[in-house]
RNA sequence: GGCCCGGUAGCUCAGCUGGAUAGAGCACCAGCCUUCUAAGCUGGGGGUCAUUGGUUCGAAUCCAAUCCGGGUCACCA
């Protein structure tokens, strides 16, 4: 018993170790009843022995004896009734256990190359994953980028702990955003495209839309001089008006407003997907506004019916939140149009009803919080079967030292601009280190993009998603320390050393069959297979708290532990073929693991850098 | 003002379902390449975990109040 099988199903040392110690507990105090909870196991701190600590204070009242007697008697029988200890010592109220070598080395045979070590098998749940959702008016900014690398890794997060995935993207092709970059584009393009100008699609876009604003604000400014007041001198302003005549063209399916909005987003979306594509981003399904903002009208309907909304004497239809701590909200407004959070409604219910969900996530910045809030407890209060799934994967934005950053004001850090500014850094980098021989051009090219689009994922990736960021553009992103490129690096190390032994990345379960541990276990070696053990809890722990982040200190813990061995042994000319054996074991999993974990963020590991 | 989120080393952040002397990276200082990739390793300095009180054998972690920063409370999206 409690011996780690070779399946895909993992029981965790740290769960064997409560399980265990539970087991004692009720042999050795029978009268007892003991909630596991209580029960807390810590790796132990290095400046102890062993490897795994019971905590023994929460056990003193509860059996009534001291901590050491307690410790004594459960070690003593952890030791004789499993074989998973080979020692175990007590200081001041802790019970530090040392866990066999057999153990580990047991570990490393079954999982060495296990490619589905600490994934879950394929389950029923479906979830999906709304990210990036951009306007159609501009290209991606850097926010945006926070945005999609954290959704697309929470997507993937998801399918490793075996959830059905659909990634989702909700497009917002339609409104008096794009409709003001039509209007500039038509006052001032000159039949402007991106064949003609030789640019992207996104961008040329997003210029008439900045060039929107321009004029809007100088047309203010002219009212403003004969006397407007402000607030009138906004709406009054000639561009704003012509823009708002196309919205309500649009809305009345005026045939060439439509084809030229069709043409201006068809050039947007070439843009986008040249940059999806280049990051390495993908979707599923893709929702467009155009289609779902007039969704959610009947539920609305039907709430009324129920008497669950109430209407105003005006018209429009409200719904009454404050028994659930919220406000009143608007739901459609006096003439019978819908507001934001009414398309919302419906297509929360289009999505569920199209993939029968178990679980929707939205990922969306921070500033939407009570929006989000407020839309669940709609749908709840509706009787909606979609509400409970709703989940708002909130996330903390990204500024600049000078604050937010705004595109109407230019002040933003442009997504493709970000992108190859990383790139040139890796290229640099890596000219600087002169590491460039014994590749092709299209090698170096590959590789420029593996270092410097990591970094850019990882930086983005490595905080705490609901903490907001402050991006500081003067400073570049840092190659090394706690970044994609020290990772990339401990695993282009491993391919180095397992090309020398002539060994695959992955050696199959027949190299290493005639391995037998006699020799005791390094305490460099021992950091590494702990660190690799824990891998299973790591990534469900990510999944349960949708924070990714956990996957990059993580990863950089272990490329850290096994630089630190790489120090310590040699490897290829080890002291003998058992030592050989274990650690070219060792550091094919932890190449597989760190490979494992940083694909799942989208980060690709180069075998030579 | 109501609600929500954050405050940990000079800077960026882990740790937060309570457990041993609070950890990384950057920056700074001192070492380590005739030996598997030095984009690395080893060591050092640097802290009133915003403040105060409470719960507890034990609090950065839980509770309350206060201070600071941000978000939000639109017939905008």
């Amino acid at each position: 018993m409690y011996f780690c099988a070779k399946d895909t199903y993992i029981m965790t040392i740290v769960t064997q170790i409560k399980l265990a110690t539970e087991e004692a507990i009720k042999h050795i105090f029978p009268e007892t009843d003991l909630e596991s909870a209580v029960i807390t196991i810590n790796q132990t701190k290095p400046e102890f022995t062993g490897d795994y600590t019971i905590v023994l204070f929460p056990f003193v009242k509860l059996l009534k004896q001291k901590p050491d007697i307690i410790g004594k008697q459960i070690g003593g029988y952890l030791l004789d009734k499993t074989n998973l200890f080979s020692e175990f010592s007590i200081v001041s109220g802790f019970l530090n256990m040392g866990v066999r070598d057999e153990y580990w080395a047991t570990f490393l045979l079954n999982h060495y190359n296990n490619t589905q070590y600490g994934v879950m098998p394929k389950g029923d749940k479906r979830v999906m994953v709304e990210y990036s959702s951009p306007n159609t008016n501009k290209p991606l900014h850097f926010g945006h980028l926070r945005n999609i690398f954290l959704g697309f890794a929470m997507a993937e997060v998801l399918k490793a702990n075996g959830k059905q995935v659909i990634k989702g993207n909700l497009i917002n092709d339609r409104g008096i955003h794009i409709c003001k970059s039509m209007v500039a584009w038509m006052r001032y393009g000159n039949g402007a495209t991106p064949e003609k100008n030789g640019q992207k699609g996104d961008h040329l876009v997003g210029d008439y839309y900045v060039k929107f604003n321009d004029i809007y604000k100088g047309e203010i400014a002219e009212l403003k001089e004969k006397g407007m007041e402000e607030a009138q001198a906004e709406k009054e302003a000639p561009i704003m008006k012509e823009a708002q005549a196309l919205l309500r063209q649009w809305e009345a399916g005026d045939k060439e407003v439509r084809s030229l909005w069709e043409m201006m987003n068809s050039w947007v979306y070439a843009g986008f997907d040249i940059t999806y594509k280049r990051l390495g981003i993908d979707f599923d399904k893709m929702y467009y506004e155009s289609n779902t903002y007039l969704l959610g009208k009947n539920i609305v309907e039907e709430g009324l019916q129920k008497g669950v909304l109430y209407k105003k004497e005006d018209g429009s239809v409200w719904v009454d939140l404050t028994e659930e701590g919220l406000d009143h909200k608007l739901l459609l407004r006096g003439d019978g149009t819908s507001v934001y959070i009414t398309q919302d409604l419906g297509t929360a219910k289009l999505k569920y009803n199209d993939y029968k969900l178990d679980q929707s996530i939205y990922v969306i910045a921070d500033e939407q919080n009570y929006h989000m809030q407020v839309l669940k407890q709609i749908l709840k209060k509706l009787g909606e079967p979609c509400a409970d799934g709703i989940y708002h994967l909130s996330y903390g934005m990204v500024e600049l030292p000078t604050g937010k950053m705004k595109s109407r004001e230019g002040t933003v850090v442009d997504a493709d601009d970000m992108i190859d500014e990383m790139v040139s850094l890796a290229q640099q980098q890596t000219e600087q280190a002169g590491k460039t021989e014994g590749y092709t051009p299209q090698e170096l090219t590959q590789l420029y993009e593996t270092i410097g689009l990591g970094a850019l994922k990882f930086y983005l990736l490595r905080v705490d998603p609901k903490k907001k960021m402050i991006f500081n553009p003067q400073e570049s992103i840092d190659l090394h320390g706690f970044t994609a490129t020290f990772i990339q690096y401990a695993h282009a190390r491993i391919c180095s050393i397992l090309r020398k032994e002539n060994l695959p990345l992955l050696p199959d379960n027949k190299h290493f069959q005639s391995f037998k541990l006699s020799l005791p276990i390094s305490k460099a070696e021992k950091n590494l297979v702990l660190a690799l053990e824990q891998y299973p809890f790591i990534l469900e722990g990510a999944a349960d708290e949708y924070n990714p982040s956990s996957l990059c200190n993580y990863s950089f813990l272990v490329a850290q532990l096994f630089n630190t061995f790489y120090d310590e042994h040699s490897i290829g000319k080890a002291e003998n073929e058992e030592k050989k054996q274990l650690r070219l074991m060792m550091i094919v999993m932890t190449a597989m693991v760190l490979r494992n974990a940083m694909h799942l963020l989208g980060i690709r590991l180069p075998e030579k850098m």
